[in-house]
DNA sequence: CTTATAATAATTGTGCGCAATTAAATTGCG
DNA sequence: CGCAATTTAATTGCGCACAATTATTATAAG
């Protein structure tokens, strides 16, 4: 019975990484709820503007690589975000297939009101500065190293 | 326009941790894919069943405790183990609300199939040892920080 | 004992998230 | 040119994930 649980060893909750790393992202999106809430937006929605506050304009096809996301996840969330205003949806005359998102004056505006979230999530983590850059940096290594030896999205 | 870029630095992609904290964790989700397919587990069905390797019986409300699950995802996922006959769901007589689940012979089979996954997925993130470590340890921290200051799930 | 409160779980509704398939536009090759 | 291969996006189907509500059982207070 020793030498059985001896092997099965790795298969235990606590031996996981893969595990709080789920976790810890699940309960750090929980906390952007309540303030995302108040501008009308889920987490991933808040992603996608966050790309357009910065780059006003982006198609598709960046969009999907930038967020790793893949068109049956983003292409309703695209829609809704249109529904509401906040981006326009349009396709390139020289190639029909593009899609080109384009940030509106409402979306726009809604940076105001959510530039003061990421400081007041991050708080609620209890990391130093330095741990933060630590995870930062482990995570993206990580997430590179997996989408080089793969498939893509 | 450059004392305004600076305002919304925050709201950057790249000074965001969260989202590689939540690609990150969906891309070793993903690496689980085609592992668990051929056990005919999802991912979460696969961590109720690290649980239950582990101890054989747990009630439902210690689970959604320990894996961070409210009853609203837990409910459907357990009956499908259920139909595919590796847990038994059984109420306990002294408190008709109490959910108990038991492993089953047939669930305690697939150990042995899953008991070489960890080790497979863990090597494609390429991280080392103290890496793996370190990610580990700063991720229970911030999960362990944000439940204690918040609203239980 | 009766009723209020709490604990446990299920249900409902909405929105991801991804694999697999389909559709449309473009490019390239003979 | 004509058609196969590629690119880009949408659709379909299934399973989480969680908030909000409801239902059931158990406990406590009077």
């Amino acid at each position: 019975m020793a030498a059985e649980n001896k092997a099965y060893e790795s298969l235990k909750l606590c031996n996981q990484v893969c595990f709080p790393l789920y976790a810890c992202s699940k309960e750090l999106i929980r906390q952007y709820g309540p303030y995302l809430k108040e501008l009308g937006l889920t987490y991933t929605q808040y992603l996608v503007m966050m790309v357009l506050w910065e780059k006003q304009t982006v198609t598709s096809r960046e969009l999907a690589e930038c967020l790793h996301l893949d068109y049956g996840t983003l292409t309703p969330v695209l829609k809704r975000l249109e529904h509401a205003g906040y981006l326009q949806r349009t396709r390139a005359a020289e190639d029909e297939r593009l899609l080109t998102l384009i940030l509106t004056e409402q979306g726009k505006n809604l940076q105001d009101q959510a530039v003061s979230i990421p400081p007041a999530v991050a708080e609620c983590m209890g990391l130093t500065e330095d741990e933060f850059q630590t995870l930062y940096v482990l995570t993206y290594k990580a997430l590179q190293h997996m989408e080089e030896n793969d498939i893509p999205l």
